[in-house]
DNA sequence: CAGATGCCCTGGGCGC
DNA sequence: TGCGCCCAGGGCATCT
């Protein structure tokens, strides 16, 4: 093997949920004095300046986090009551982000996606310059501001009424229950996986069955629940089912403990720059070549639809 | 028709 | 030093 090679950390969901706390601690009731765009647009979703402006006057009144996508409730001539509950119930809204942003008296949602390499920073106004590939910029009132940064500009920053949400931003709506809060069982988990006989990672990536997981997450769960990734989703005995559960509540709660995974790249930081911890933990992802902590056996990578996975061949079976 | 595969977007690391 | 290959992941088109 050569030397360490960079490997980017992309935001999955402890990542986003991260960032989304650190948006709830600063920016909850500031109002909204200024917003501008690059004029560069993202590859996925272009957000015109027409739309970005209409942000202006509002107030930040919830952040929500459905997988991978940030949800801000926007509210207009009203005061903030205060901070939302951190943990919401499983219920049914909790899948319905237009019923939760009501709830909030939203009229307005910004919905951020960070894509590949999208950062959000919270920075003094006056203070460091914005770095190259901010897209969008919002000064909040006390002079802040929150900076959208993506160089791939996979990623997308989005307005939208949240009646609006379901026809503009389809992916969002169309999200299975969320890996950290979506009220997951052994059971229903057992449900989602014998619906398909595709392979297991294949399965556990699909943000339509699980919300939030992503390269990192699933080959470290996986590592955990001792289960190959090509297996047939609906072939897992239940004993494997709930290893496969334990791993990933294990694994999505010490991850979002430890504030993401930040890699060499340093591509992912937090609202305020710092890194997440979590690589340190990482038994499987980015380690192939290297011998497996549990057997000793060298880690094995695979490449399939495009990306790459990392396991062990011994003691994943 | 479910599942698999290929392609596209982009910038940066790194090899030559 | 500089050029060009390769990689990353999600969404989608197109196959089998």
């Amino acid at each position: 093997m050569g030397p360490a090679r960079r490997k980017p950390s992309l935001p999955e969901l402890p990542e986003v949920e991260t960032v989304a706390r650190g948006l709830r601690s600063v920016a909850l009731g500031k109002e909204i004095e200024a917003v501008e765009t690059s004029g560069v647009p993202s590859n996925r979703l272009p957000l015109t300046s027409a739309d970005a402006a209409m942000l202006v006057g509002g107030r930040l009144a919830a952040v929500l986090r459905r997988g991978k996508y940030l949800v801000a409730g926007v509210v207009f001539d009203q005061t903030v009551a205060g901070p939302e509950p951190l943990a919401p119930s499983a219920d049914a809204a909790l899948l319905d982000p237009a019923a939760d942003l009501a709830r909030h008296g939203a009229s307005l949602a910004l919905v951020i996606h960070l894509g590949m390499s999208g950062q959000l920073r919270w920075a003094d106004a006056t203070g460091e310059p914005r770095p190259p590939h901010t897209h969008l910029v919002i000064t909040f009132s006390a002079g802040y501001e929150l900076r959208f940064v993506d160089p791939r500009r996979f990623g997308f920053a989005s307005v939208v009424p949240p009646s609006s949400l379901a026809s503009r931003i389809t992916a969002l709506v169309g999200l299975g229950p969320d890996a950290m809060q979506g009220g997951w069982t052994i059971e229903s988990l057992a449900a989602a996986l014998h619906r398909s006989r595709a392979r297991l990672k294949t399965v556990l990536l699909d943000q339509s069955v699980i919300a939030g997981l992503g390269n990192i997450y699933t080959d470290e769960i996986l590592f955990r629940a001792r289960i190959r990734w090509d297996r047939p989703a609906n072939s897992l005995s239940l004993d494997e089912v709930m290893r496969l559960f334990s791993a990933m509540q294990e694994v999505i709660a010490k991850a979002v403990d430890l504030r993401g995974s930040t890699l060499a790249d340093a591509q992912y930081r937090d609202l305020f720059g710092s890194p997440g911890s979590f690589q340190n933990h990482h038994l499987a992802y980015g380690r192939a070549g290297l011998g497996c902590h549990r057997c000793g056996e060298i880690l094995q990578a695979e490449r399939f639809g495009g990306r790459t996975t990392t396991f062990c061949p011994t003691c994943q079976l």
